[in-house]
DNA sequence: TCGTCATTTCGCCAAAAAGCGAATTATTGA
DNA sequence: TCAATAATTCGCTTTTTGGCGAAATGACGA
């Protein structure tokens, strides 16, 4: 019970579901996730936490910044089966496809840039 | 996307879990539900208005008495899957199988009486 | 018709969760 | 070594959710 209301749990926030929603076809970094999802920094790295906490994301770090993927089928059965259900369910998503739009744009940055970009939005002097 | 947050969110919550569980593969009066989930009556009924807004859950009244039951095929394919989700995740959980202990209970009374326990019950005179 | 009773709705309080900014950590490059 | 920086943790406020009891609803039976 405890591992499935954390997925549930996890799976009941709207915020939560875009990032899984990002992450459909690669892995992306915690900034690119802030910039898409348009929240705090602080914010977004709970977000991704509380994922990674119930076996719904995988994470790496590389250096400085922190890669998040969705778990592959090695990971717990009702965390696989919950993905897919979020997959499908996006599929035809408006709000979905929006992000995957808005996706492509971030992806002509490499992270880097879109770091620095972020950092100098800060102070806009 | 409302959809499926509502599915979710549905789902986050340990007693709407155990209720799923509980309704495996009978309806239950809504009675039986307050017994059986140790919840005040208010409670339950919203916990069940909750997942029946999600679609998880069909309803059905008979005079009195509120029934519910498991949504079936007909529901729409993200509720589906979701209850195939949960029942398979709580096929081995402890908490769900003490459930259906007590429920074998529960089920040897008719509903009326267990009605009428629970109204004598709160006036121990 | 009227009282009873199962359920639902309403109003409120307490607990949990989302959000942000500040402070901290850890890594890179100067 | 030290400044810069990506991420995380911490402390706090706001919003959402779960819980109850009281009142309202609706159906049955006397």
């Amino acid at each position: 019970m405890r591992a499935l209301l954390g997925i549930t749990k996890a799976l009941a926030d709207e915020n939560r579901l875009r990032a899984i929603g990002l992450l459909r076809e690669r892995e992306l970094c915690l900034c690119q996730l802030i910039e898409l999802l348009g929240l705090a920094p602080s914010t977004v790295s709970k977000h991704m936490s509380i994922l990674h906490q119930a076996r719904l994301v995988e994470s790496r770090k590389e250096g400085r910044w922190a890669y998040f993927r969705l778990a592959d089928a090695g990971a717990p059965p009702a965390a696989v089966q919950a993905l897919a259900l979020v997959q499908a369910s996006l599929q035809h998503d408006p709000q979905a496809q929006a992000d995957q739009q808005q996706l492509e744009a971030v992806l002509q940055l490499a992270p880097t840039e879109l770091c620095q970009q972020q950092a100098t939005n800060k102070c806009p002097s």
